[in-house]
DNA sequence: GGAATGTACTTGTCTAGACAAGTCGATGCA
DNA sequence: TGCATCGACTTGTCTAGACAAGTACATTCC
């Protein structure tokens, strides 16, 4: 691509960033009426189809609304939804240029207590995997990951060396699709995470709490802890 | 539309679900090469047209990963990108039943520190707005507001009665359309945050900290502190 | 007056074809 | 050997038109 055609912004586009500009300085308030698809096509001399990309892409932004054999709206915003990433430790750690190493201070079988069994969708007393391993940041401890994993979804889980590979990464191999709920909240370690963690007992930590779900059963139940002191989440997104 | 014809599947969508359930199943590992765009048009009879955005949201939704002139490939999924919803607080406390009070304590204009003016793009010494607004569910005080307004984005800010409306809302309306970008982490609360959130000061607490941008210009800087054991963020995702 | 119908409009989807742009390997030339 | 070129392939985008499906409103009929 040369430099005039790169200069030359897409019709679909143009489009999209003509009505996003115009929705930022107000023009629709939430819940008007917007242009019709064949308006847009008449005003930018471009096909339907670009039009109804642009539109599709504003719509999945949550910018505007469509409805069927009415037409298109401005959104309401009251609703954010942000994108937080929530990378591999691993390799956010390898990112920075640090060097991650894990301890594996469990890894054991164990039978499931009512909470836990529930939780997972298990009998109560099952076996379940246990493992619990601290993930250090050029030595320096910086999560403690406390993890139940349904048998039926790893077998192969007791065998895995996690002082290579993380846990995360060894479940996305075995069942590569899932669906994960989380809760972030701040709390205090208890006695013995603040021990691994090398943190006072009373220090604040984040504290993530991930279930997974993959075609209907659970597969693992995680409590990730980070001394509040040494690590944050960051995100960003646009109303 | 008839009960036939909304049993039948729209054609883009069989070709999002065929691949989707494959790559499901581990059918292609990732970063491994994908059919193209012609063998799927092949392969279920449509337009390529039609594979197009199938493939186009597979790859929106982080799925695939498509280079022009090589081809589509399975996606990596180690960075997982999650989305978290961050409610507008008062809707958030109304959507439970419960009843929302705002305690407005400080809404003036002060003289800008040098850290404070760097961040919000402003000379030091420079005129903002500063709110500290308590925001409590049922009486019960669940976020600390501590926020900083760049007055040439929002003149009228000091005007606005916070007992009513929230800061988030109002800023909506004035700049209908922003950028932010935000942490979170564990910590604690000041001592002044501690008094007015009525909590023990050893208290771990979550704390988002946000910075709002819209055309090249900071908005406004938010420190937000909830009580650990009140307040928790919830989300979702699927790599 | 009330119900059915028709009509004009909207969005939702699909098609067949076209050209642009990028990549990669084979081929041929110096 | 090294380089340039060509061709086959990929994705990226756009077009003009078509039909389906849903809504809103005016008209007509009973």
């Amino acid at each position: 691509m040369d430099i005039a055609t790169r200069a030359t912004v897409l019709p679909y586009q143009r489009v999209k960033q003509h009505l996003k500009q115009a929705l930022g300085q107000g023009r629709w308030r939430p819940g008007v009426l917007m242009p019709s698809e064949s308006e847009l096509v008449a005003q930018f001399g471009v096909s339907r189809m670009t039009v109804n990309r642009a539109l599709r892409e504003l719509q999945a932004e949550g910018l505007i609304e469509r409805v069927q054999g009415v037409g298109t709206f401005a959104a309401h915003l009251h609703r954010v939804s942000s994108t937080l990433t929530i990378r591999n430790l691993q390799e956010e750690i390898e990112a920075r240029g640090h060097t991650h190493h894990a301890e594996v201070h469990l890894q054991r079988e164990e039978a499931a207590g009512t909470g836990l069994a529930m939780q997972l969708g298990l009998a109560p007393g099952a076996k379940v995997f246990h493992t619990l391993i601290v993930h250090h940041d050029d030595g320096v401890p910086l999560q403690c990951e406390d993890r139940f994993v349904n048998p039926a979804a790893a077998p192969g889980y007791l065998q895995v060396d996690f002082r290579h590979t993380t846990p995360t990464s060894y479940l996305l191999e075995v069942a590569p699709m899932w669906d994960a709920q989380y809760t972030i909240e701040a709390g205090t370690a208890s006695a013995d995470e603040a021990r691994l963690l090398c943190i006072p007992s009373a220090e604040p930590c984040l504290v993530i709490v991930r279930r997974t779900i993959f075609g209907g059963i659970a597969i693992t139940l995680a409590r990730l802890v980070h001394p509040g002191s040494r690590y944050q989440l960051q995100g960003s997104f646009s109303p």
